[in-house]
DNA sequence: AGAATAAGTGTTAACTTAACACCTAATTGG
DNA sequence: CCAATTAGGTGTTAAGTTAACACTTATTCT
């Protein structure tokens, strides 16, 4: 697109908005942040976060900016998905959506937004009924956040800094949505070396307790090998 | 996003575009088709082809109706790539533009339409000087097209109907942008079984001529397994 | 007829993945 | 205090996959 094409275009009429799929982990299960529409039209739907985009702002901006604004989170991880531009996906006007795939710490996330956003926490395996296309956002997010968890290590944005390899494993298990056999896995994750093992234990999960250990950047950026 | 939303948006200015970066192979090497700018701004530069997006059109249909426009192709095969939405990527105006990779056979593109658009074919990896974000693009769209060709067999797109094994492994070399093993190539081919052979062979390229194969899309379909 | 050329073909070692069971450390309750 | 309980922790082997490697064949050209 350049310049040029200024004369062939009819004038536009759409709006871009931007939408998160927020992913938080809790032990057990990968979940989802919907929040509740209490109002007309689409009442007792939930949907995803979203926003306009300003017209000086990037993209990606945006989506940081409005993750921020309902969250109040900073220094998130996100990636941008894919984009939603069906003619009629939003009935009531034109808008065409971006959608980023955010990973964050549920515990950060301030209980007081839950109440004011009417703001939920949703296991990915029962979702509620959602608006327009959100549903289709947060598979696709998923499905991208399955492939990607493979070959680089952002899983640790959804557990705090110092981590137990049950956890770890439970972690993957809910985002592959599969089971992993526990001796294949730590096998895997040694041979790697981007753990560092601390002379801490949870005692929380166990009589025996289970060593906390925490990822280590410089020794994953000396050799960059992640595949899990 | 929801209509609730509406009173929180200033007056939105952003244009929505649409830009196909089209892939051809040549016997040897995998190629972009690029159109050449022969006035201001940006005079000499080249770029991928691009439209905007009509009020009521399906951004996927926006992308095919572009690539139809100025290809005079159609059945395409073609996917989304991703959103590049930087405030200032086209410092004229104000566009965030959705790319989409097609696959084309290149003998299809018709002749006349290379002068009519001054557009020529790029091997990718002789890309000449190209405006905006462009040459990221493209980047992108290859290193998406690197990560699809293992998995679904969407290069069928780039061959004729008829096509050997010494072309069908050039083509993925070229796609890789590295060598692949002869036998071991037409070891994993054969596993997989959705080739079929044919009793002719293609003569032009050897004495003792290489037999052409089709590709089996029912047999692929039976057992869906693909893996390169 | 023989030289030239790209097409075609199997075997083995190295590596990766998958399957599998018992011991240990700490707490709890009798 | 000791026995029971519980989740954490640990190695080995078979199966499957990938990677490395060299010669024969069909055809054309001289």
């Amino acid at each position: 697109m350049g310049e040029m094409d200024r004369a062939y275009k009819e004038v536009q009429r759409i709006s871009l908005a931007v939408d998160c799929i927020i992913f938080g982990f809790n032990n057990d299960q990968l979940e989802v942040l919907l929040i509740h529409r209490g109002f007309e039209p689409e009442k007792e739907r939930w949907s995803l976060m979203g926003g306009f985009v300003g017209n000086r702002e990037d993209l990606d901006t945006a989506a940081y900016r409005i993750l921020h604004e309902l969250s109040g989170l900073e220094d998130v991880y996100m990636e941008q998905v894919r984009t939603f531009g069906k003619a009629n996906r939003d009935p009531y006007e034109r808008v065409v959506s971006t959608t980023y795939s955010a990973l964050i710490l549920k515990e950060r996330y301030k209980a007081e937004l839950i109440a004011q956003y009417r703001a939920k926490w949703f296991s990915i395996d029962e979702l509620p009924n959602l608006i327009f296309d959100h549903k289709q956002m947060i598979i696709s997010a998923l499905n991208r956040l399955r492939r990607r968890v493979r070959t680089v290590p952002i899983v640790f944005n959804l557990l705090p800094e110092k981590f137990t390899l049950p956890q770890l494993q439970k972690l993957y298990e809910g985002i592959l949505g599969e089971e992993l056999d526990k001796r294949n896995f730590r096998k895997k994750l040694n041979t790697m070396d981007f753990l560092v093992k601390l002379d801490e234990k949870d005692m929380s999960g166990s009589r025996k307790g289970a060593y906390y250990y925490q990822f280590d950047e410089k020794k994953y950026n000396s050799n960059m090998n992640f595949n899990i």
